[in-house]
RNA sequence: GGCUCCGUAGCCAAGUGGCUAAGGCAGCGGAUUGCAAAUCCGCCAUCGUCGGUUCGACUCCGACCGGAGCCUCCA
């Protein structure tokens, strides 16, 4: 489930700025932000509430929280009140005295500066809702517990979310659902790490370089909007610093998007840019050529085989062999400790040296022993259970290259191949080295393997 | 200033109070190959610095240095 914030006060703004409307631009928003997730592979969203669709219960739930004594209202406004809850600030460990809060005009109608706003009063040309309260729109973080209340009930599993939302988004979702709930919101949070951006000069290993305001005694001078640009440099969120990530995405392979994200815990702030997402499809090459392996030595697609379950697959693993039984439950346990995808990436990387080396052993390319062919295909299942888990390899790569020209390129390919072997046959290995370094110059890679020559682009 | 987190090989990145400190990229040596490519085998780190706790720490504590995020405006 995906909550959609489709008003707040920065819509409100942008909408009025690009002259349209809120609605327009929150749907906007929603259809890029599915689209781009669509495009990583991210899918299986059950429910996506809206918070416009949900003001009823929006209402109700601040109703709820007042009639407990824990919200007040305002002139227009109404406020969580921050001091009848008694474990504010468990999430993030901050007291409220400690807690600056929101400021601006609002200040002087909260009892506390940490209170939040969980109804803010309509101002002229804004969107509204009718409420007990008069017309007005709800706070920020009020139509998250609602909506998780409404879906899900007062007491949920998984909460998840970047680490720049745990506070005060989390916090006061925690404060305002609990509170009203008397349980806890959510049995684990879950919050992972951000994406920066690898360094301007394109430098994978090193450090993002400190911006302007870097100098501790110089950070009290520097300006709010200093600050901003400082932090857009490194962070990529929101709208800006999004635009990057657009372009990344467009040019590189979306599972190697996906490849780098699970190459490190979750909660790691990760690295992003052209080097690093170059180096994890490199990465994803040894198992692309295995493969092609398979699919020569089998005439079986891998990408075609079905993805099975855990329960399946429990069934299942005892023909594929010892070692990748041994393998699956190591990755089933990296996954299982908290998502750990960078050991279960390692165990895929060992399972890959496992089936070449099988497939070595028997000379599988040669000739197809019942038996051992059988448990080549038991091997790569489970591959492709495990490499399914993490949405990896889901799809075929496209060579690159291709076009128009695609048929006939084949055509020429095989005549030349065709010619070479001829020459070494012959041993005229001059004429035959000769056609593969034009090739290899032309970009074009040839492989001699036991059961014939293969090419491919480069 | 307050609250979090991180600092592991050339680079990316797991992990652990004592057992050979995963895996990937790059590099090097070997097997294989007519030569290559691919594949396989092997090599390549004492874990930011300084103290402390402990029989023993990279793993715990403290300080320091370096880096990231949040708190300050708005959500």
């Amino acid at each position: 489930m995906v909550n959609i914030t489709d008003v707040d006060d920065k819509i409100i703004v942008e909408s009025a700025a690009r002259g349209t409307t809120m609605a327009k631009l929150a749907a906007e928003m929603t259809a890029d932000y599915l689209e781009n997730l669509a495009v990583l592979g991210v899918t299986g969203i059950d429910r996506m509430p809206k918070a416009t669709e949900h003001i009823g219960t929006i209402i109700a739930f601040i109703e709820g929280l007042i009639a407990k004594g824990h919200a007040y209202a305002s002139d227009g406004d109404v406020y969580f009140d921050v001091t009848k809850d008694a474990d504010y600030g468990k999430l993030t460990n901050r007291s409220v005295e400690r807690t600056q809060g929101e400021g601006g005009s609002t200040a002087e109608r909260k009892r506390s500066a940490a209170d939040f706003a969980l109804w803010k009063k309509a101002k002229p040309g804004e969107p509204e809702w009718e409420s007990p309260w008069g017309p007005g729109r709800p706070g920020w973080h009020i139509e998250c517990s609602a909506m998780s209340k409404a879906l899900l009930g007062p007491h949920f599993d998984i909460h998840g979310g970047g680490l720049d939302l745990v506070f005060p988004h989390h916090e006061n979702e925690i404060a305002q659902s609990e509170s009203l709930h008397d349980c806890p919101m959510a049995t684990f949070w879950m919050h992972n790490g951000l994406m920066q951006a690898a360094g301007a000069a394109g430098k994978v290993g090193g450090r993002p370089r400190g911006e302007a305001g870097s100098a501790e005694d110089a950070a009290a001078q520097v300006s709010a909007a200093d600050q901003a640009a400082a932090q857009a440099a490194t962070k990529i969120s929101k709208s800006t610093g999004a635009e990057p990530f657009k372009n990344l995405l467009g040019r590189h392979r979306p599972e190697a998007i996906r490849m780098l994200l699970l190459s490190t815990h979750y909660r790691s702030p990760i690295q992003f840019g052209e080097e690093p997402l170059g180096e994890s499809a490199r990465a994803m090459e040894a198992f692309e050529r295995l493969f092609a392996r398979y699919e020569r030595v089998s005439g079986t697609s891998f990408y075609a085989l079905p993805c099975r379950n855990r329960r399946e697959g429990d069934a299942a693993v005892a023909a594929a062999g010892a070692e990748a039984k041994a393998l699956r439950d190591k990755f089933l346990a990296a996954m299982d400790d908290d998502f750990n995808t960078a050991i279960a990436i390692a165990t895929l990387f060992d399972f890959v040296r496992v089936v070449n080396k099988f497939i070595d052993q028997h000379s599988l390319e040669a000739k197809k022993p019942v038996a051992e062919m059988a448990t080549l295909d038991a091997m790569l299942l489970v591959m492709r259970e495990l490499t399914g888990v993490l949405g990896l390899f889901l799809t075929e790569p496209k060579a690159p290259g291709g076009g128009a020209d695609e048929g006939l390129v084949a055509k020429l390919m095989e005549l030349v191949i065709e010619i070479r072997a001829n020459a070494r046959k012959a041993k005229d290995f001059a004429t035959a080295d000769l056609v593969r370094t034009k090739l290899t110059e032309a970009g074009i890679v040839l492989e001699d393997r036991p059961d014939g020559t293969g090419w491919s682009r480069k």
